[in-house]
DNA sequence: CGGTATCCTTCTGGATACTG
DNA sequence: CAGTATCCAGAAGGATACCG
């Protein structure tokens, strides 16, 4: 194999991503990649941008919109969010006070790789249930190829 | 806006998947798309899928590949990867055994949002460094209006 | 309203030792 | 080689109470 161009197609740079990630070696540095993927990768940092990406929402409000999430969780993921540039806080000094979060231009950026993850997740999901679902019953009748042993047990 | 034909672009349907995350109510059904993101959210399959993108891997290769994974996690993960029919295990009677994982056509699928997202994260850690950055040093210089602007906009 | 502070449980996952 | 089994520490996160 000649190496040609650097190729910018996505899975190119996935692939590039995915070395980079290799060779920077755990512990004390950190990679990028995996950085990013943590942070929305938790419980609830992906159903906030969600509902913040449809609207601006109000402290009270998002906790309406995520009705299983606890303040705790609802303040220290939004600060979380915050400090990572993805959404902004704007205090409106009225009484009571109010304060509203929105996607900053970097937030609304996430929103089209995430939209395609959604998106998958939408459309699979009903292959993914079918396929827990023959594991549980049948387990190991589909191997066919004379090759190999058949697989588990 | 006329809203006659349902709209089939990536965001109206994450929108539609957000109101159906919604309206599917937490506890007893877990949503789809929940459900999916929480799979690969965790720790190691996402790693596992994207050095599966490379080529198929035996046990000890995957385990070389991602060093810092224990055996155990490698092995309960890829449980569950094969178990949503996303990966797929194939046992070589030889001596001493050999097993090979691959992808799926279903876990293929995957990769196409999946890079979305990875080259978004990469493409994008500088900025989210620097906003850390600015949190950490100026703290609240950058705060504009903490008890001023009551404007509502 | 929009949070903090504190306590306490659950769940993840690392270390280690053993097996076919 | 490709796993299992067991134990245990630490992080994530829920419940509750309180505050400006």
């Amino acid at each position: 194999m000649t190496d040609m161009e650097p190729l910018d197609d996505p899975i190119s740079r996935t692939v590039r991503a995915f070395e980079q990630l290799q060779s920077a070696e755990g512990r004390s540095a950190q990679c990028p990649v995996r950085d990013v993927l943590d942070r929305i990768g938790d419980k609830w940092s992906m159903l906030m941008i969600i509902a913040l990406a449809l609207r601006p929402h109000r402290f009270g409000e998002l906790h309406r919109s995520i009705p299983d999430i606890s303040k705790r969780m609802l303040t220290q993921t939004l600060r979380d969010l915050e400090s990572d540039g993805l959404i902004s806080r704007h205090v409106f000094a009225t009484s009571p006070p109010s304060v509203e979060y929105r996607l900053t231009p970097l937030g609304t950026s996430l929103l089209t790789p995430l939209a395609a993850l959604v998106d998958w997740a939408d459309r699979h999901h009903g292959e993914i249930s079918e396929a827990r679902a023959r594991l549980r019953d049948g387990g190991e009748a589909i191997e066919d190829e004379p090759q190999f042993a058949a697989s588990r047990q």
